[in-house]
DNA sequence: AAGGTAACCTGACTGC
DNA sequence: TGCAGTCAGGTTACCT
């Protein structure tokens, strides 16, 4: 589910939740997700003071300080993982793996593949937090300077040379650039009027430059949007997203294209579904 | 280093 | 109804 726009929809939305609040708890119901919950989290935690509520990529960065020592918590959603704020009496699901307390509410993470991560960083690990396995190797934020205007382009255009996977796969990587995943890799290239099949190194710059361009845009598009809800995704506040309802491609197989009605194709590129249309992205 | 595949897990849907 | 098979928004481990 949460690319790039649902995991910074669900930023957005706790982050006046928890900034400047002392964390007074923690329930870990099943700690069985992509790895397992560190047992020491709740020491960790409570007692600590939320202040900064950041993203890297997919994964969300709640940097505390409390008495114990200083850290950072990194949540990664997986596929079907969701933030929500929640009164500390609402009922708990089946998938309701771990609570943060907060007084009067509880920040609930419910992931029914489980393969979503709660992970803690402290502060004082000789490896800094953005250089820790999970975030040393993940590509440039597509809303930073280092990929905004001529340099996002460039980028992809330089990080590509001699690379025979595909564009989308390239994408999907996230090496160079994160947060698309394979919905809005699919909508930035026909956006950008590319044919996922291509080799990314033999794209030229002026392909890139465009599709550094669609990128940005449909991924802020998303983001005003509530993100997509395909199935289980919400946000902060139980909300769900509509960005679904603007795609062109993603999940219309058989369908006619938006632009020119020619029947949207479906392939897979590994072991991952990708759709577009055969006319307007051609080549 | 780059490329390909399998694995983690539950639920929804399809077809027999 | 039931059961087997397939697919789903992500990431890493382990092979060539």
């Amino acid at each position: 589910m949460p690319e790039l726009p649902e995991v910074e929809v669900t930023r957005q939305g706790i982050a006046p939740h928890l900034q400047g609040r002392v964390i007074d708890g923690v329930t870990i119901r099943n700690g069985a997700l992509r790895w397992p919950v560190p047992r020491h989290l709740s020491a960790k935690l409570t007692g600590a003071v939320v202040q900064t509520i950041g993203r890297r990529g997919k994964f969300i960065l709640i940097g505390c300080e409390g008495a114990v020592g200083a850290g950072t918590l990194i949540i990664h959603l997986g596929m079907t993982g969701t933030l929500r704020i929640v009164r500390p009496d609402a009922p708990v699901g089946v998938h309701d793996h771990v609570d943060i307390h907060l007084g009067a509410t509880r920040l609930r993470f419910n992931d029914p593949r489980r393969f979503g991560a709660i992970l803690w960083h402290a502060a004082d690990d000789p490896v800094p937090l953005l250089a820790s396995s999970h975030l040393r190797s993940l590509g440039v934020e597509p809303f930073s300077p280092a990929f905004a205007g001529e340099a996002g382009g460039r980028l992809l255009f330089q990080k590509t040379r001699g690379r025979l996977v595909s564009v989308k796969q390239m994408l999907l990587s996230g090496q160079i650039v994160v947060g698309v995943g394979n919905i809005y890799a699919s909508e930035s290239l026909f956006r950008a009027r590319i044919n996922p099949k291509n080799a990314a190194g033999r794209l030229g710059l002026v392909r890139y430059q465009r599709l550094a361009e669609e990128i940005r845009q449909v991924l802020q598009a998303a983001i005003v949007k509530g993100g997509s809800t395909l199935r289980d995704f919400v946000g902060s506040d139980g909300q769900r997203g509509y960005f679904q309802l603007d795609y062109f491609v993603y999940d219309r197989a058989q369908m006619p294209c938006r632009v020119c009605q020619t029947p949207v194709r479906m392939l897979r590129q590994g072991q991952r579904s990708t759709f577009y249309c055969p006319k307007c992205q051609r080549c």
